[in-house]
DNA sequence: GCCAAGCCTCATGTATACAGGGGGTTCAGG
DNA sequence: CCTGAACCCCCTGTATACATGAGGCTTGGC
């Protein structure tokens, strides 16, 4: 089993037709180009995209794979819809997913290297905060955030669990790395980071002391940020939908 | 979103030339015929399955998204590959996202049909059961235990978790259900059914309890009936790895 | 004898023509 | 006005021809 081929698969294979078309209709999902139910004609894309309608059926047939669209009963597909609920379980999936891969790293133990590869990410973590409580360089937060949950799902030592954790992660709004752009003019969000923070540590903690419920929930609540961080989009400041990647799917 | 797709396709859609080609390859790599690593050639499956090239990709790509393929970098597929760990993890799998539905199913509260039909379900299950201890109708038994399942990931109330708990059921060895057919003779695990009908019925409790946490380990403990079953089959007695499907997937 | 370069072959990428079925619309009859 | 049936159009299913790139093999030179 080779884990992590949807990721990879772009950036290794060359760039043919369809991979460009993939990326091209991905983003337009993404963007909200085509909301949440909307159907999907071969023709009429392969006319959007420039090719023929053969790349066009492989592209529809990744983007299902993805999670991004539904496959209709007599052929053809539509964009997915979401719904405010959607994203939420969403995120609770993607919780689970990670608890479980941090509970079998503590379970069944890691190495020494792949416990020294998760603090060294946390130090850098550690370095993205300035002295006042609400400085923080966000991108190199969000960059080391995102290979901390990579690496975190890599010492499960699954690569049953890692594919799955992968894949609830492809939904944009459920990713790790969702809420980490576009919120960094709420000083209180950026102190967040710092709880946020707190949890790789002790988590990194709990793997090594091979704690393995301990290890779990930590990573549950660790996503419960996540969720926090939808409500307060949703609710509290709509404007946020906008610029949230993947918060434009929602519909109801 | 509409889950449950991937079964229902298959029933409710017109049989189409690559319907018929979809059912016949997995059927084939299920059985055995391409073992794990084997890669799939399109004009070689053209051939074997009578048909041109574009339906085989279409089939492929079907199931790639179940899971028993995996897309190379450069074009092409391979029958996915299952050592003993990945089969005990992808239990593993079905147990932690069954136990979430529990739990949310528990948290959140069912309704009094719900609850109901779970109960209706447990009282078909219990008439299984002969005068002896191990005296059972199996057939009868797998099919409640199917629905039961059914239900209880419905009762989650969360079409998130449901896909996902479809997608990782779809893995023959860890289906609810894989082991209900090929131990019949075993007077053991006949006895064993007792112990998870038990389980079934303190299931249902926790959920009209509401108590969440309960719920969820009941389920996740439940499923480690299949890992027992597992470990039976491929340790103690190898000649049920022919008869319980699936399992011929296994290669280490 | 070994290494490198080029060619050749094979598998996938892509376009397109034709077939067939489903759904929608329209018209007619009640 | 409502209902049902028939027809037509559009969209997907399928086959096939051609393009293209990758990898292996062979050959030649050092």
């Amino acid at each position: 089993m080779s884990p992590g081929k949807g990721a990879d698969l772009e950036e290794t294979s060359r760039t043919t037709h369809t991979m460009r078309a993939l990326m091209e209709l991905r983003k337009k999902i993404l963007s909200g180009d085509y909301p949440g139910g909307t159907r999907l004609f071969e023709v009429s894309l392969a006319e959007t995209l420039q090719i023929s309608r053969t790349p066009v059926r492989e592209v529809m047939s990744r983007l299902a794979e993805e999670g991004l669209l539904d496959r209709l009963a007599n052929g053809g597909f539509v964009v997915r819809s979401f719904t405010y609920a959607d994203a939420v379980d969403a995120i609770e999936l993607r919780g689970v997913l990670e608890g479980t891969a941090a509970r079998l790293a503590a379970e069944r133990g890691v190495s020494q290297a792949g416990l020294d590869q998760l603090r060294e990410i946390q130090a850098r973590l550690d370095d993205c905060f300035g002295e006042a409580a609400d400085e923080v360089d966000l991108e190199a937060y969000s960059e080391a955030n995102a290979k901390f949950h990579v690496v975190l799902v890599e010492l499960s030592g699954s690569t049953v669990i890692q594919r799955e954790v992968e894949r609830a992660t492809r939904l944009p709004f459920a990713s790790p790395s969702a809420f980490l752009s576009g919120r960094a003019h709420v000083a209180a969000f950026r102190q967040s980071l710092h709880i946020a923070q707190e949890q790789h540590r002790t988590l990194v903690q709990a793997i090594a002391g091979r704690e393995g419920a301990r290890a779990e929930f930590i990573a549950r609540e660790h996503a419960r940020i996540a969720r926090k961080n939808l409500e307060y989009a949703v609710f509290e400041d709509p404007e946020l939908m906008l610029t949230v990647p993947g918060l434009v799917l929602l519909n109801s």
